[in-house]
DNA sequence: AAATAATCAGACAAACTTGTCTGACTATTT
DNA sequence: AAATAGTCAGACAAGTTTGTCTGATTATTT
């Protein structure tokens, strides 16, 4: 009996996950993923029929790891303004676990001008998941400044995206106080 | 006599710069560099020691383009507000040019984890140029939201980076309507 | 027990990668 | 006129890339 998160499918996700996190898509090799993930090549190739599938497994496994890593931040805090703070925090910390990576999904574009369409479609689907939480969080505030729910929750969606690739630039995490700075003028 | 924008340097790095910004810089090999722009390898190797190096060269480029073209959009206005409303105009029509391919600074650094030194240094130098930018109009404000020139600079450069970046994933201007409209909220 | 699903190691194909080198030729400068 | 700088075409090296295929072995399911 194999459980889950030792089975072969999943040593060959957590495995590009990583790799393609750290190295980039273009740069890692199927061969450096099977060598590192301790599976045969034809293991890969049963499981994803080409590594394009391979790179949709892992933006949707960075997604629910984010959401895990977010929830748990979250965790008994309820006032809308208070929530959106503590993601931008959250977002500090993964990047600093991280190694200044930046958004997967962000990078993932940046890397395929190609424009696969099936990691196109999971990349923005994962980027809708994320302008969705804002969206939420807007619509709990008493008073919303700008009176548009979506017009603020984007412009917060824009300093979180704007804070997460300036922080990958520069590696540091700057980027991310002068979000929370540029908060507090907006509310 | 060889005027400076036939040379085969200029042509070398003027096909880079169209290939890099494209298809990215990875996915581009020297091999069709030199098949495009109808010159020698060891012409190309002559002028530029590495493939690097020639990444170097096409920051610059870029950051000079990018410059040239603002530089004519803001001419005639001095309104340090309607200076900045027009960068933001300016970048739509730069991502409409160029195929939504986003900004080239961010992207080599999203391309190279490895982070070569000197790509790096150019890169963070083209995006400090930007900042400066966004710091030397704020100054000339009479009113600045949150009283600090540095803040205020620094969140609506994090709107320009984040409508960039957005732009390039959604493939479409949007994102920069909604930085406008966070602009809006701001001042 | 038989059939199927999953896994293994690794050879192979056909193409691509950056960079070096040869050797010749032309243009420019001293 | 001689020396230097620039350019040419293309072979070559040593490595990489994704994906296919062979053939065998082990696990699971029917």
């Amino acid at each position: 009996m194999i459980t889950a998160d030792t089975s072969v499918r999943e040593q060959i996700v957590s495995t590009a996950d990583r790799l393609f996190y750290k190295q980039g898509y273009n740069l890692t090799g199927i061969n450096q993923i099977i060598e590192e993930a301790g599976v045969a090549k034809a293991s890969l190739y049963y499981h994803f029929p080409s590594k394009e599938d391979l790179c949709v497994a892992y933006l949707k496994r960075r997604y629910e790891r984010w959401l895990a890593m977010l929830t748990k931040f979250l965790e008994g805090i309820t006032d809308p303004k208070e929530r959106i703070i503590k993601c931008f925090e959250c977002r500090s910390e993964y990047l600093l676990d991280n190694d200044f990576s930046g958004c997967s999904y962000i990078r993932i574009i940046a890397e395929m001008p190609q424009r696969s369409a099936k990691i196109n479609k999971q990349a923005i689907l994962n980027k809708e998941k994320q302008r969705q939480f804002f969206i939420d969080e807007v619509k709990k505030l008493r008073r919303i400044p700008g009176n548009s729910v979506n017009d603020f929750a984007n412009a917060i969606f824009l300093l979180f995206d704007g804070a997460t690739v300036q922080c990958q630039v520069y590696r540091e995490l700057s980027p991310i106080d002068n979000a929370l700075k540029a908060l507090k003028i907006l509310f």
